[in-house]
DNA sequence: CGTGCGATGTATCGGTCCGATACATCGCAG
DNA sequence: CTGCGATGTATCGGACCGATACATCGCACG
């Protein structure tokens, strides 16, 4: 799951470790609390390894600010090669089992962007499953096993079933917009922030119609 | 965390392995998916190591049912020992910072029935604090760095956002519950079931009245 | 009658990730 | 000028998972 959000964040900028780490922390700030350097690290050496990811040098073109500064070392910013390109696009395309739980799913979602729409949808809907699967469980639960259970025990499956709900709904709504073919809800907002070059298909936009 | 969580359930019933596995199930299936394996019976082991539980003889008293099954061997039916008892008070009763992540929560909460109500007060509010702080973190994501996140990621961070409002709000009951005295929510359910010996404290009842 | 399959049951191994810890540099406020 | 908080890289032990292996039991289906 790091190797594919790392991948994911070094398509948009070359980076260092420190970096990295607080716009993980932001993108899946939702999803799961920070990630550990006890991960980072060793996830990016892997990765280098691998030769999806290489050791880019500092202050790459235009060295405006910062000029002086004799030494400078420490820092290491990396920079995803193209092996490491397709890699991503293998991993996005691909859906395992783990693609469904709590974090594979976040992951998957919060890249959404670089990902083509069948593939979209068929993570909505295996999620979709997954959450009904433990909504189910859950009301097997309260229904059948309710009198074994003390009263926090029933009021933190109560709580739990709710949130299942509620993201199924959630989910719902995804997939019908998803098929309509137009971007989540996003209420308003202007967005259209400035989009990198590169070839990943873009977001869906404001819903320009494309059949004349 | 799985330590506290088989100390917990041992101290209701002896039981084997698979056993185990789906009470835990049960009992935290709305926090997380299901105990493994491959960390179930490794620290079944540590814990039987540390002198916590043993292993108790199979078919304990009366034996009337299975009762000619020669060998029945494999099975090994744990017990928790006085120490154990000990240890899963100390555990409950202190809180570290891993007592509010979600799965450290889930499972204090879910033995929240053999916790004094102070300490209950004590976790519910450390909780509360800590998804406040995650809403808040979310909200300076959906504020200030908008424009520099896709649709996609934008509306994770929307719902994530949500989720933890509805949990600050779910937490204000029970911590309001807990102050007043009662048992959480519970809309009316007759409940009752047949609670065991054993010395812990009677969870919350039907409100009695203990001032004359 | 058998046979094979799903539930019960115990166990290990490699791998991912976390939390604690260490350490070094930089800018700046006191 | 001194110390402190942000920046920055790195390792180590431990917790937990997923895959896998293997053995027994009951029973449904041919």
């Amino acid at each position: 799951m790091l190797e594919l959000a790392i991948l994911g964040l070094l398509q948009e900028a070359p980076m260092h470790g420190y970096e990295l780490r607080k716009e993980l922390t932001a993108k899946l700030g939702a999803i799961r609390a920070a990630i550990s350097y006890g991960s980072l690290y060793p996830t990016l050496r892997r990765l280098q390894a691998a030769g999806w990811i290489t050791e880019a040098a500092e202050t790459p073109a235009t060295a405006e600010e910062v000029p002086a500064l004799t030494s400078r070392r420490g820092r290491v910013v990396y920079k995803i090669t193209a092996e490491g390109k397709e890699r991503f696009a293998q991993l996005i395309a691909q859906a395992g089992p783990e693609t469904y739980d709590d974090t594979g799913f976040g992951v998957h979602f919060a890249f959404f962007a670089r990902t083509d729409q069948a593939t979209r949808l068929r993570i909505l809907e295996g999620r979709r499953r997954k959450i009904e699967e433990r909504r189910e469980g859950l009301r097997d639960v309260l229904g059948r096993a309710a009198e074994r259970l003390d009263a926090y025990t029933l009021e933190l499956q109560r709580h739990g079933l709710e949130a299942c709900e509620r993201e199924v709904r959630w989910l719902e709504e995804l997939i019908a917009n998803e098929r309509s073919g137009r971007a989540p809800t996003v209420p308003d907002t202007g967005t259209a922030g400035g989009r990198r070059e590169d070839t990943s298909p873009p977001p869906p936009g404001e819903s320009r119609k494309e059949r004349p």
